[in-house]
DNA sequence: ACCTTAACGCAAATTTTTAGCGTTAGCCGG
DNA sequence: CCGGCTAACGCTAAAAATTTGCGTTAAGGT
């Protein structure tokens, strides 16, 4: 009976939705920099002590809001064959978290220690790759190795963008998705 | 004579080393989340508003802080072969940037969107390969691109330890130099 | 319908951050 | 070596953010 109980519905589940829109729009306007929590309070309706309890801090906010926008709505687009399946995720993948409100959401669930928020945002990544090589075997492809996938193509996409060190091209994309490619035919 | 005088040498140098040496201190001490400005004030005696006046905040500060703790002192060890060379720096690098002090400098330095913080620190990695680099074309040996060391050797290093979805043990970091050599010498 | 208690709102107390203003001390030309 | 100029600092008060105690509301189970 005294199990810990995290309620999810009714009131609690209400805030939470108005808090995270909240957040959204405000990250629409202005930079991350100038949010406060007192503001978001403000904004969504909600006293602050009350997003304080429940977060902790605004890190922490920001990190939960970001992990809950890159939680995908669906599979990857299925276009027939496993090379172009994964070129196009994979440039669509780049071209979200180079976008300045990527870029953001990266910098929260990073900047997060506690909760897992970058494990569980980095398991999404898996999953899609997972599922585009189920499918590949589905079709009779020889599919591929997802950590090595992730090892060739998404970890350099991301380092990039986090350091800022070069141009994140669609070529340069492209060249490690076929790079990648030729690598496990090769195998 | 009124050109943008940017001062380095008497009191506001000896406040910079203070509050450096304080707040590295405190990151032995205590968890990076319980630090605050104030109490770095306090231990340093340094007034707070000289520190928001001159960092802005505790996220610029501490970025500032990360970067000058990953300057490196001195080249890259010189084990007498690019391979060994290369090896070498990998493993090393990688159980600074893993354990706990480098995950809370690449968090800090990647936690601060003003000053180029990030570019700054992964430009030493840089020019740490790059003399690798020069060093095995002056032995007369064939050389590495050091562009694709980082993407198939650090990246998905940082990647592990930024997202803590793997475990990063020697042996990994080992089969990622390696089969970069490989991936070069077949080149 | 009732009970238990997680989660919230309110408000006071505490802490952190900002801003104004006078003072100290680098750096420069003479 | 001697001022003059001003970047950078210290101090203090005001503003803003965060924490905390306590009463209230409303999930979820019996």
């Amino acid at each position: 009976m005294a199990r810990e109980m995290v309620r999810q519905g009714g009131r609690s589940a209400r805030i939470q939705s108005e808090v995270h829109r909240t957040v959204q729009d405000l990250l629409k306007t202005m930079d991350r920099g100038e949010i406060t929590v007192p503001m978001i309070a403000e904004k969504s309706g909600v006293t602050p002590s009350t997003i304080y309890r429940r977060w902790g801090d605004l890190s922490e906010l920001l990190a939960d809001v970001a992990v809950a926008r890159m939680r995908p709505v669906a599979d990857p687009e299925d276009t027939g064959a496993m090379g172009s399946d994964l070129e196009t995720f994979i440039l669509q993948y780049a071209e979200e978290m180079s976008s300045k409100v990527g870029r953001s959401m990266l910098a929260d669930v990073l900047g997060s220690m506690e909760g897992a928020a970058a494990g569980r945002c980095c398991q999404f990544t898996y999953d899609h790759l997972e599922t585009l090589r189920e499918r590949a075997l589905t079709r009779g492809e020889t599919g591929f190795d997802v950590n090595e996938a992730i090892d060739s193509i998404v970890a350099p996409i991301i380092y990039h963008i986090l350091f800022g060190d070069r141009e994140l091209t669609t070529d340069y994309c492209r060249s490690l998705v076929s790079r990648f490619l030729e690598k496990c035919a090769g195998a």
